[in-house]
DNA sequence: GAGTCACTTGACGTTCACGTAAACGTAAAG
DNA sequence: CTTTACGTTTACGTGAACGTCAAGTGACTC
């Protein structure tokens, strides 16, 4: 982003350069994970990626398939892409300053919080089915007991 | 409003049939359930509440508010409207038969499925968010370290 | 009986998340 | 050199979930 690129956050295992030197082409990461080029594309132009250009064509790198895993797991939790954005952008902006910190830890408060109500829901939904298909179980046996 | 006036309003505690009685307006559905008016027709129109009419006039039950908060629950949880209708129908229809039961039996199998992969995918945002929110409470240290 | 209030039915507008078609560039393959 | 495959931008279309008037209908209030 900057002048200092960003610090090295991984660097797991063996060589980390041969892994971050490997690149995808739209349609390899579109095919990947399940979308459209249009999809990807779509996603680039509300900022939640920014894939390298060689010329005009895009390039992808592993940073930009993380983005894309946390982009697909949001819409599958229901957040707008918008909503995403801001999440995702939290993880990679710079926070070196005491105050970006606080702010940073305030919207991570939120964000469980967020998350915690969505658990919930599944578990008191969950808990509905269990109820329900045992009503079912109970009134199957119930026909075949004739 | 209408021809009846309001019901007795409230008489909790003893019988089943007086609370059963009860009615609201659609305004005050609206209002309870935090969603306005146009949004509570909407669902009506797609078929996932059907409120009894005196005259032209909506009235809903404890029924259609039950099957509003599983709407708005669906609605958290990211569903469609059309999947919610299907959902609570589900609930509520015959299934007199074997055959019925198995489908619906079936129908649970696959909610469950849908449900727990949710569910992994919120733990797993939340296990992240802890991870990060511990590395800002470390970089907050270090700074105030100084 | 005119006004107000809550409710009604259209019907068009809006936002989000893409789909889809058109027209074009580029690079390897035949 | 043309075809084929993949990529690009631009721009309009679409379906879901409502929002937002507009205009009307009782029923109560003054």
């Amino acid at each position: 982003m900057t002048l200092v690129s960003t610090t090295p956050v991984i660097a797991l295992g063996d060589s980390a350069t041969a892994s971050d030197a490997r690149t995808w082409t739209i349609a390899q990461v579109a095919d990947e994970f399940g979308v459209t080029h249009r999809a990807v594309r779509h996603y680039e132009e509300l900022g939640l990626i920014s894939p390298e250009r060689r010329g005009t064509v895009r390039v992808y790198r592993r940073r930009d398939r993380t983005r894309l895993n946390l982009i697909l797991r949001g819409k599958r939790l229901g957040f707008l892409l918008e909503q995403i954005r801001t999440i995702i952008n939290l993880y990679d902006e710079p926070r070196g300053q005491a105050s970006q910190l606080r702010y940073v830890l305030n919207q991570i408060t939120d964000r469980r919080a967020d998350l915690e109500r969505r658990r919930r829901d599944i578990e008191e939904a969950l808990k509905e089915l269990d109820d329900f298909e045992q009503r079912c179980q109970d009134d199957l046996l119930a026909l075949a007991h004739d």
